[in-house]
DNA sequence: ACAATAAGTTAGTACGCACTAACTTATTTC
DNA sequence: GAAATAAGTTAGTGCGTACTAACTTATTGT
């Protein structure tokens, strides 16, 4: 009875429920969690304007967010020099990113979605789907580790493989590489990538690379292609064994 | 680009979009206009205390909304007199019945839910979904027409069977009669009639009426059964043919 | 070392959406 | 038809989440 203000999970409806219950968060917070993630794992802590340029929002509107974060023990601010997770705000990522990517597979395997056009779907029913919901979509996907863009899916416990990928751009000339993962966030570079052949588990090999953010020559199969240097950053690869040229 | 606040269905995120748009509501909004609906389905204007009921909210809140609705041109509101759909509410109202009854739908049939556990995660999921999605699972199972409570699915335009149903509990002592559809909300309830083989599709037979909202005898198939007032109203049946006893 | 620039914070505002308390209007009852 | 009751509205408040503008702190380049 009586619902608190702006609930998102909670169901406000005329589901009585005698017991507290642990007050879920909302959409944003839990956005805001999944980007401090994100960040954090390119080794430093999140930097305001990281955060507030991944979610299209200002600043000024970050630095309030995150003091509420921190007063809900979920991040760990030092000001002027951004925030890192607590171990519950980690937890609570990771499980919103298990969603995210569920459902991204189950969109991708059972619904027909193009890959390339699945993120912004997954990126609202995330916050909308009970855990129940999305173990049920992973049983009938027979409990898949990655989603369709090769990005791992944590545990319900939150466990995830953490290892960081070197992506196209890292790659020096000569290196033969499989794609195992991109990025999922925008469907036209995907779309674009796909068109050539450029998609997971292909496998390239780095032809030349020009300097100053040039061009970068790559064999995708039999065949030739260059990109250029922000959708080489998208692409995740692993290198294979034979690295010479 | 600058996310207008506490957007639900607008993906605030990365994704840059030139074209205004049509500016979605908010969950709680739909969730108003769906009750509205609902209730205006009884005949006359939707009452402020009945919304709020509905809601589980106070009426002052109920009060608030109702000019903020009638501001976006998609209730009508007298004062002191309830409030009706515009047009134009009455179509947003009904594309999200249609979202929540081919969620249902499709939570049942592919995903293994009981039917009388379904309604509290399509409650949320109706205002995450995109018309797309709910297209795709509506492909996926056939283009149903009504969903596992038979209560029937609008089409996208807005068309949907309105016929008034009545319940059990204005039936005449014995007519006989076949469950076409019971109320969504309560679960509890719902496999209480569930384990009594009061579902849809079922022929009873109404034997005895006490007095005063008194118990309900009927049959259903074999057995015989004895309900109170607020499972009888609960469940809505259409009368057979053979009416005497 | 210090000025210029970038990054971050605070203050003030706005809107959505809830609440309670107090008041007003409509309906019911004697 | 006046009093009692029910229904509905307004006023004032609080929280979440955004904004802009103005200020402060950190970093960098000379
Ligand atoms: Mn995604
Ligand atoms: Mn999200
Ligand atoms: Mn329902
Ligand atoms: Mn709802």
């Amino acid at each position: 009875m009586s619902a608190r203000a702006t609930d998102e999970r909670s169901g406000a409806h005329s589901t009585h429920r005698a017991v507290p219950r642990e007050k879920a968060l909302t959409r944003q917070a839990e956005d805001y969690l999944k980007v401090i993630y994100e960040i954090e794992q390119g080794g430093s802590p999140a930097a305001t304007t990281d955060i507030a340029e991944q979610l299209g929002i200002a600043a000024a509107s970050v630095s309030g967010m995150l003091q509420r974060l921190a007063r809900l023990g979920l991040v760990k601010v030092e000001r002027y020099r951004g925030a890192r997770l607590s171990a519950s705000g980690r937890l609570i990522a990771l499980q919103l990113i298990r969603r995210h990517r569920i459902i991204e597979s189950f969109l991708v395997t059972k619904l027909g979605y193009g890959w390339d056009d699945v993120h912004e779907e997954a990126e609202r029913l995330e916050h909308a789907a009970s855990a129940d919901l999305v173990d049920r979509m992973a049983d009938a996907l027979g409990n898949p580790t990655a989603d369709p863009h090769g990005a791992p899916i944590p545990t319900v416990a939150g466990r995830v493989d953490e290892r960081r990928l070197a992506s196209i751009a890292d790659l020096p000339v000569g290196a033969r590489a499989r794609v195992v993962r991109m990025s999922d966030r925008d469907p036209e570079l995907l779309r674009y990538l796909k068109k050539r052949g450029i998609v997971p588990g292909a496998i390239l090999r780095l032809v030349e690379r020009e300097p100053f953010d040039g061009p970068i020559s790559l064999t995708v199969g039999r065949a030739k292609q260059s990109i250029g240097a922000t959708a080489a950053a998208a692409v995740y690869v692993e290198k294979s064994a034979r690295t010479d040229r």
